[in-house]
DNA sequence: CGACAATACTAGCATCGCTAGGCTTGGGAC
DNA sequence: GTCCCAAGCCTAGCGATGCTAGTATTGTCG
């Protein structure tokens, strides 16, 4: 049933996010602070979070709630699944056939 | 405003089909034709044409009804504005620097 | 204890992705 | 010419995604 072809583009973000943190340190606001440092742009930790928890729903992401090592509340962490990585892979053949002889900076004037 | 930050997976793979066409070739079956064949994966001509239209109305791509060099009935051919351009830069050099690090094919097995 | 800060979580709307069609028109058969 | 067909444009409408504006919960510190 919910067999997803497409990634958004945040939801990539977010999905490659959890890969570059690890399984120890990928909670919400810590991803936004990594989007935001590599990418430069702005995002909501609400978005982040629906993001994640509807990556949950259709089994490319998973999480469990846990206290940090360090102790203090219980995060929720997030890491992609199997089928979630899979599909991070294959997005991103896509668009590297398509860069495919096309300068870097062809766009930026 | 219409001032979009974000291009969904297709509008982006859309606007880069058109770029790789260029002016002579870039209407909607053809277009269907170069992402097929290019990244491997069906997609709906209605699917293609409706991006391009809003793409058009947020001001990223432009377009004209124009008969074909070799005659036949008129089509419209799509390009990229400026502001398309710039945009489809930004969004790939945000996942070039998201996976850097990352090998290509780390999400295979 | 009470206040504060961190973090999880929800509601709801605008935009995007896609399917299932209908409409128009050039060109060929006759 | 006129009838037909295929190419290709275009629309309606629904589910998925992106985002804003919040509320709820719970460690920690004074």
């Amino acid at each position: 049933m919910g067999e997803k072809q497409t990634l958004g583009e945040v939801e990539h973000h977010v999905l490659l996010a959890t890969v570059r943190l690890g399984a120890t340190a990928s909670y919400t606001a810590a991803i936004v602070e990594e989007l935001e440092s590599v990418t430069g742009r702005e995002v909501a930790p609400a978005a982040v979070y629906i993001a994640l928890r509807r990556l949950e729903e259709s089994g490319l992401a998973e999480s469990e709630m846990r206290p940090p090592a360090e102790g203090g509340r219980p995060r929720r962490y997030f890491r992609p699944t199997a089928a979630g990585r899979t599909l991070m892979a294959e997005s991103r053949r896509r668009f590297e056939a398509l860069w495919s002889g096309l300068e870097p900076g062809w766009g930026d004037g």
